[in-house]
DNA sequence: GTTAGTGCAAACCTTTTGCAGCTCT
DNA sequence: AGAGCTGCAAAAGGTTTGCACTAAC
């Protein structure tokens, strides 16, 4: 279980090792998504219905305070919560399809280049980077052109209509 | 005044250019510094008293989905809100100090060649990217040196005292 | 004159906090 | 046994929405 790192990390900085947090952690590192923190909520209270979603944003904070997760944005695709994933990879980028949402992950030598260059030239410590990059992936480019010509369709024969509007992202508040 | 060519292209797309968006246009491209809602708002009550908070965050939406400003987080240095710039700039990554708050602006030739890269990789269509680095500059690393030594002292003379807190970030929610 | 844009109030979502009680170690 | 952690309720911060009115084109 790969997590164990994880685990062995907290108890040796005397973090208590809870049963909501082995919950909490087995699911961060187990799902192969990004979770925010209301998913992790709902897969968490699946196996503890007592479980308190303060619970899951205080374990958060402090997996992310002692380096074990990071937060993402995912470029806000989904709404405006962060998303977590555990540090075990390699440093990497992370791009998003800003039509489905998909999310595809980028290990390549520019990071450690970016890293390098901007320790030298800034002399800076770098704890934390964070690389989102939104646009189209291969797949929508093609959607999206024909959604384009269909618009324009659209246009020629009823002067005035309105363009079609994007697919509505999985967000709750709008 | 550089954000004529915001302005053109808004009115390119018909977008009216009302007395509270000069205002905040002037404001995004006129301030050294990256604003967010909150203090964006304040300097522009300063010139037009009527003008509401919630026609500041109507338009930064605007300007961010018309792709002319870019939205960043910093690295939840100072909260959870975002923070805008104009796009005017060539492409950068935001460096930004975990303990001073101080934004360093680094150009260079990595952020290319990410942009290439994954973009032949995924045949991916990028749209926007958003590179942001937290850690410590050159000059809190050394004062948090200084600050841990003290710390061991301390330690050293009264066990059990509690190692003393980053100073609080400027957050008003906390 | 239209229609997009504004202000106001009220809602919304996400996240945090205070406190009493529970539970790891 | 006792500090650390949890659950609950309630709040906060940041942002969005509905609607009637106003102003840019």
């Amino acid at each position: 279980m790969a997590n164990a790192d994880m685990k062995d990390s907290l108890r040796e900085k005397g973090v208590r090792l809870t049963r909501q947090r082995q919950i909490l952690l087995d699911l961060i590192d187990g799902s192969g998504k990004h979770l925010d923190a209301e998913e992790l909520f709902r897969l968490a209270q699946a196996q503890d219905p007592k479980l308190n979603r303060v619970t899951v944003y205080r374990t958060l904070k402090m997996l992310k305070h002692s380096g074990l997760v990071d937060e993402l944005d995912l470029m806000h695709y989904g709404g405006d919560q962060h998303y977590y994933e555990t540090r075990l990879k390699q440093e990497h980028a992370h791009i998003i399809c800003l039509r489905c949402g998909k999310v595809e992950e980028f290990f390549g030598e520019p990071l450690q280049r970016l890293r390098k260059q901007v320790e030298s030239h800034f002399g800076f410590e770098i704890l934390i980077t964070r690389t989102e990059i939104g646009g189209y992936c291969s797949h929508c480019q093609v959607l999206r052109a024909r959604e384009m010509e269909q618009a324009a369709e659209i246009a020629e024969t009823v002067p005035h209509t309105p363009p079609p509007q994007k697919p509505a992202p999985a967000r709750k508040r709008g």
